[in-house]
DNA sequence: TCCATATGGTTTCCAAAAGATACTTAACAC
DNA sequence: GTGTTAAGTATCTTTTGGAAACCATATGGA
């Protein structure tokens, strides 16, 4: 950011680097974490478990976006030593908070979805 | 998907394309699209406004980034065919709503953000 | 005993997507 | 010609995610 923090016509901080919005979702845009939120929010699931849940999902991916949550403190991940090992992840607090913001969004959604349909649909005739 | 569509433990949808979060997120979780609606949310602007309001952003990123949010419904974009050509981008009533829906989001962000600081810093140590 | 399977990963390789950078276009005003 | 406006194009790099292999441990079955 080479020029003002601030806009000068509008006075909004228009640095990605402190937009409160972007900060949040650069935690949680990518392709998983929002389903493993999901999965969690139901009840605390083992690492298999959320595997089966989520079928899709490649073993390394989701390690990467567990890690992912847990560095930000909204999954828990509890180790039992055991043989084999027993892993069990587990919505925090923080993440119960921060998914609970996700459901006015997701009520936009399905509010929503037919008239972003209809536009998409009236752009892609338009070209 | 080539399982079920809803998780056999727990009743919720965990295919990717019927998450109405991801449906929603999808349009706008990339680098620049939240920026550019609170930009417009202020006030309709024109395409050199907006470059400069975020510096940062290249034009071909900023075109493609406006044409997204055009299709989905969320920003218009109006063409006056004068030499130099002036074009006026604003916010839709549909992307009014949906960048209201942030605001809980943008507060939620700005109330925690010291505990997932320290949540970061708590998981680097660690590691 | 040998083999398969489950667990929770890690590592390597690869493809696709996103974004940055630079160059080009085309109209007009001066 | 130079500058301004709103792009388009071409190429490169970075980021992201997926596929497959590997590992260590332990259990269950033939």
């Amino acid at each position: 950011m080479t020029l003002d923090e601030t806009s000068k016509t509008a006075g909004i901080s228009l640095d990605p680097a402190t937009c409160p919005v972007r900060q949040v979702l650069d935690g949680v845009s990518d392709k998983w974490s929002i389903l493993v939120m999901a999965a969690l929010h139901v009840t605390p699931r083992r690492f298999s478990e959320l595997r089966r849940d989520i079928p899709d999902v490649s073993q390394k991916v989701l390690t990467q976006t567990l890690r992912k949550l847990e560095r930000n403190g909204l999954v828990d991940r509890k180790v039992t030593p055991t043989a084999p090992p027993r892993v069990d992840y587990s919505l925090q607090p923080l993440g119960q908070s921060l998914f609970a913001r996700f459901s006015p969004l997701a009520a936009w959604a399905i509010e929503n979805r037919a008239e972003i349909d209809a536009a998409r649909s009236a752009y892609d005739a338009r070209s």
